[in-house]
DNA sequence: ATCAAAAGTGAATCCAGATTCACTTTTCAC
DNA sequence: GTGAAAAGTGAATCTGGATTCACTTTTGAT
């Protein structure tokens, strides 16, 4: 019965597998690059074994959805932990969200906007709505302290979450990617122009300490 | 000849006419109702005939989101090219923007953000950028007078664009429409937040003669 | 009235992928 | 070693709507 353990790890890995060659392909060529005989080739498998694994192929890439969307929402998450008042750990967090959007632009792009079966999207919306819960929890607790803007939380966020989303669709879906110079600036303009939208106290530009970890690294 | 004229216009009329079943249909049911067979239905034409007036679907459909939106980047211009100062030319338009969407929500929604053919959301990025830079020239004018902040004017209003549409996403594709009192709130709080964000001088409620306006009307 | 061109027709065809399924191979408890 | 169950296979099928096209009807200049 040890037999049994492994053949279920290597189960297991074949899933996780699958779903990082699925990932893979959607952060090479998007949506449409995720083809279920491209997923089997790459995986390995044929094209009958990928439905041993998921029940159809909308399935699997709201899985892949789930994960790097849930993933992206932890990081965020933690920021927004951490930190002193809640509007710097909040404007840390979207920083870091765009930043890393970038780091894989089609992927990026493919899970914030690009065009997709509705059952996706769907999906997609929820994952969108759950960021935007995990902004609302300290803007909730911001507005407490009297530090945000007197708006129902849940607007507010939304808001953000469309601030911060609207301006990178674009340079996402660009062949030319931006220059790690316009990617600062634009996380930078980006986050103060939330800060603006949401903080009673004008926190115009960014925090000292944040300025100088940037200028060092430059 | 003379019969020709009106042959011609005949020609027109149904072209238009099949427009508008197309813009109905998407307004009752999205992308989804839009097919070739329901709207020659309603259009009293054979499918085949609807070939002769467009070359494909997504043509149609391309010209039915051009229309529309053409239509109210228009009315939104007319508002910023009219009244006082550039923010509160701004504010107006973006509540006016937002009251009309809840007009005919399916449509709007479908315009707006619901998933659909990866060419109709080209068209749809374009129509959505086209809004972007008639917003961005009112900043562009309010900014040489130090009414908006020193950012971009495109990013500026295409952060503008964001917060503007994101918060309107879920409330147009809810099954439940919004009061009146619903909406009007949205719309002002969605407006002041874009204040806020893009303007120098805290300007954060409404106008008085706006706040007088409505009121008057409850 | 005539007839070539324009407009209309809708059943038949096309399409590109997802999905199925009868079959083969591998696994592992006994 | 055996055999039932699990995993793997991929060619054949399905699907749902767009598109075509050979044909009919209408138009209007002559």
């Amino acid at each position: 019965m040890a037999l049994a353990l492994v053949r279920k790890q290597v189960i297991e890995d074949t899933y996780n597998r699958v779903l990082l060659v699925t990932r893979d392909l959607i952060a090479e060529g998007g949506w449409q690059a995720a083809q279920m005989s491209a997923i089997a080739g790459r995986s390995g498998l044929a094209i009958g074994s990928l439905y041993r694994y998921f029940d159809t192929k909308v399935d699997l890439c709201v899985q892949v959805l789930a994960q790097v969307s849930e993933h992206e929402a932890m990081v965020v998450q933690s920021i927004l932990a951490s930190g002193d008042d809640a509007p710097s750990r909040l404007r840390d967090a979207i920083r870091v969200f765009v930043r890393r959007a970038f780091r894989k632009p089609r992927l990026a792009y493919a899970l914030i906007a690009e065009p997709c079966e509705s059952e996706l999207d769907e999906a997609r919306l929820r994952y969108r709505k759950n960021l935007a819960d995990v902004f609302a929890e300290v803007i909730q607790e911001g507005a407490s302290r009297g530090e945000f803007v007197a708006v129902p939380a849940d607007l507010l966020s939304t808001c953000v979450i469309g601030a911060m989303m609207e301006p990178l669709i674009q340079p996402l879906a660009r062949e030319r990617e931006l220059s790690r110079g316009e990617r600062e600036a634009l996380a930078d303009h980006i986050a103060d122009l939330c800060m603006r939208m949401t903080c009673v106290t004008s926190v115009t530009s960014a925090s000292p300490a944040a300025k100088a970890r940037r200028s060092r690294k430059r």
